[in-house]
DNA sequence: TTAAACCCTTGGGTAACCCAAGGGTCAAGG
DNA sequence: CCTTGACCCTTGGGTTACCCAAGGGTTTAA
């Protein structure tokens, strides 16, 4: 089948699908007349296949990876576990960021529902924003 | 001052200081002699000014048009006060995209617990992976 | 004087795509 | 048969906020 038909059967683009192709996640024949892609029903059950495991938060490195060791006639079960426990603490540590940030703007949101607006006289930009700078806050790499 | 003076007084690095300059956000003066550039003490403000207000969730492109704004004279506030909510939206967003993801990893492990490793056959990839594939969730577009 | 420590610019990398441009291919209707 | 619209291809740039390396000039302290 074209790119357009696996695209539509797996609900993705045909930007997504040629995405994996160039990372080698799917390797389609080449049609030599014409040089399009054709794909096969594994490259479907494939790409449904990454499409899964995206939606379990592996990144297509470790999709990459498993697919390496299928290939290989390895279990990939290990690294799925192995890498799924790293996903989940990863996706567990940019919750953590993102509640703080938020506590952060919710305070501020708080704060300035009584602050009048002002004016910019040089010395100052905004004071709402700047009656919050003086305490520093640990770093925030994400925002 | 020199970038590195002003990048320690900040607790920034040169390159953060250089990318705010190529952006417009920083505009020092130039020692015509060597091309360095020269920072002042409003410059070292104006820094602290942007950190503080990505700590509170803004954008580069947002400080922008707050720089903007107050240097038309104009109150920057009420902008202020719209851009925080909109980004105190899309952080809450994040943050729910990301627990509902947590939430599927987490029972996918545990569902894995008590699931045996399996070897690739040619038409199984992972059966971990797989055991959960058969349910479509909501598109994420977040890792 | 010379070597370390700084300064500069340019370009590439990050994650996972989206989008546009420019150009070839195909299928159906007139 | 030809045209036209729907596909296909590749290449390159954009997204966010930086980090890092290379290559080359400048300053400074020993």
């Amino acid at each position: 089948m074209k790119i357009s038909d696996l695209a539509g059967q797996a609900d993705v683009t045909v930007d997504t699908v040629r995405h994996y192709v160039a990372l080698g996640l799917l390797k389609p024949r080449r049609n030599p007349g014409n040089g399009y892609q054709e794909f096969s029903p594994r490259d479907l059950a494939r790409l449904r296949f990454i499409r899964g495991a995206r939606q379990l938060g592996f990144r297509l490195e470790d999709i990459q990876a498993i697919f390496a060791d299928a290939e290989c006639g390895q279990s990939p079960c290990p690294r799925v576990r192995d890498l799924m426990a790293e996903r989940l603490a990863e996706t567990r540590r940019r919750i953590d960021k993102l509640t703080l940030l938020c506590e952060r703007m919710e305070g501020a949101m708080e704060e300035w529902r009584n602050t009048p607006d002002s004016v910019p006289d040089g010395h100052s930009v905004c004071r709402l924003i700047e009656s919050r700078l003086a305490a520093p806050q640990p770093e925030q790499s994400e925002t």
